[in-house]
DNA sequence: ACTATAATGTTATAATATAACATTTGGAGA
DNA sequence: TCTCCAAATGTTATATTATAACATTATAGT
């Protein structure tokens, strides 16, 4: 995850705050609570453990409609990412860096919720934009999410 | 989608009457109804909404709870599947096929909901496969969904 | 026919998400 | 500074998706 401690949770609210403004938006107070909500989760959560995470470990009197609404915010500031396999939502992994990325891969654990994000290369991002732009689509979400299940989780079956 | 007509659809419910019967299984009236209702519908739809066209069109007095059910024995049956992307459902559109396949791969149009069921061409899902196990995970689900806009529907901003 | 198991029925409720309208806040311009 | 607009947040209600728990019915093997 990426804020172990207040230390780093701090610096990637400086961040937010910045890659923000450079949007043209603001990260107000209320937005900065539910994005460090989303850090101290360290974890994929719903929209309802947030809120309780937001009001238990930050004093935050959120209530879920305005989290919601937040969420969508952080998600149209590349903040946090919605992950529509568990209908959860987590921190971008990547707010503290400055340089681009590769969409997003989110390896999700069926059994733990565990999830990691590692980038998609290239090559296949390619792939599978061909394949659906041969089938009459254009590619509209960045991230590609795979259900799997994590070392610690045993897999009940063989995998592909 | 699947089945265009009263004949096909008659032709899709006899094999999936096979295929559930070499696995092990049976496919009773009432799933059989569902399973029609899914290719009556000819798109992804809800429990809830499958539970109106049983209903509606095929004069089954089913309850969403059963529905539900239903649908789980149909994805273990490989006659149907669960779209996260969406919370939707979907017939297999290889029922009537003899022969194994790739792993599917949904496009799945973010405005209209039209979903097309390709193949995931080997060497792609080959890639996705070893990338999740170097970050320690096994693969579990054995399709991607993608999220698009058909050609039917414009794609408000440039895609990857 | 008897019984064990599978399938379905039934009721209640949990979990996720959005609609609609009210109120507050924060800035830009007078 | 004041005023007013737009953005943000608050509030209430409700829609949508999903599961739990237990009752009843159907079916197959003996």
């Amino acid at each position: 995850m990426i804020a172990i401690n207040q230390q780093a949770t701090k610096r990637v609210l400086a961040q937010a705050q910045q890659q923000c403004l450079a949007l043209g938006s603001k990260l107000t107070t209320k937005r900065s609570q539910v994005l460090e909500g989303l850090l101290v989760a360290a974890k994929a959560v719903s929209a309802y453990e947030l809120t309780d995470v937001c009001r238990d470990k930050l004093g935050s009197d959120l209530l879920p409609m305005s989290v919601y609404r937040i969420l969508e915010f952080l998600e149209n500031n590349q903040l946090a990412h919605r992950l529509n396999t568990s209908n959860k939502y987590i921190a971008c992994s990547h707010i503290t860096c400055d340089h681009q990325h590769q969409p997003p891969q989110f390896l999700i654990c069926k059994t733990c919720h565990k999830v990691e994000e590692v980038e998609v290369p290239t090559p296949i991002m390619e792939s599978v934009a061909k394949a659906t732009r041969k089938a009459g689509f254009t590619l509209a979400s960045s991230h590609l999410e795979i259900e799997c299940y994590c070392n610690d989780c045993d897999a009940p079956e063989a995998a592909i």
